[in-house]
DNA sequence: TATATTTATGTCGCTTGCTACATTTTTGAA
DNA sequence: TTCAAAAATGTAGCAAGCGACATAAATATA
């Protein structure tokens, strides 16, 4: 089976779907996502924790962040102790895109998966997690790098 | 549930995976899926042909297709019939690969789905699809779009 | 036939993804 | 304490994705 070629395919629309719908609000797939993790967040996030749960390296999310940044949704402040990281923390501006933007994420998720029945839904969310588990999808990129290269 | 998420880590994944275990041959995961198209294509396409099955914008493939060009891979030659047309050949260079590249990504289909019955390959196959279309994979992308402005 | 439209391609400029390398700060170990 | 290793970020350069616009050739229509 070709679940490579559906995969991608998947992604693609579905990114130019999302993109599209958010386009008003002038962030893209990407940036709605890492928008909406960084509002939600208890304590302002810094890049590596972005890094980690989108599973992205570190030059793609500093450049997401340095254009949400120039678009006045997000401002950087260096973490008081440790001051090697710089903390995300969400602007007036930005703050007031959440509702908005979460709705319409959701509807186009829903969209996805229209015509399944709430097992299906189950069934494909759970099919997918497996196989980036398969693929190498691991909640630490960096540490497994390492380990197998022993 | 976080469809757009999965899909996105989950395809960046697996275009890692695949353009690692490609790399020895030169070709990235999307250059590679590109080549057995060609390849096992009847007659020799043009990019429109790989825009359509690929779902892709033609800027892009336009970009994959002069890589593979510059690499040795394949070779434009003007349809007799139709001169707005550059079929694509493929070289001996690149009809080496075929068998190596065709063996390595069907090892990597494999390993996706690795724990996966008969039964959920084929069902997870079926989500993929059925989610492409909800979400506006069409045969015919330009078509639709037209349409869509009525 | 003449003209308008469609089709295939070319190209610019952008975002998102990567690797590889450099820098700064923290942490751990001698 | 001192110094090496780890961690967080910065940046250059590339591939792959897009929309928007331009051109050339085929086709359809007046």
């Amino acid at each position: 089976m070709r679940y490579g070629h559906l995969i991608r395919v998947l992604g693609n629309c579905t990114d130019q779907a999302m993109t599209a719908a958010l386009a008003s609000m002038d962030l893209t797939a990407a940036q709605g996502r890492i928008m909406g993790f960084i509002t939600h967040r208890k304590t302002p996030p810094c890049a590596r924790d972005i890094e980690e749960v989108f599973q992205l390296s570190h030059p793609t999310v500093s450049g997401i962040l340095s254009r949400l940044e120039q678009k006045g949704f997000i401002e950087f402040r260096p973490d008081e102790i440790d001051r090697r990281c710089k903390r995300i923390y969400i602007l007036e501006k930005g703050r007031l895109l959440d509702e908005t933007m979460h709705q319409t994420l959701h509807a186009m998720e829903e969209k996805l998966v229209q015509n399944f029945t709430e097992a299906e839904k189950a069934q494909f969310a759970a099919f997918l997690t497996r196989a980036i588990d398969n693929v190498g999808g691991n909640p630490c990129k960096r540490k497994q790098k390492e380990e197998s290269q022993t």
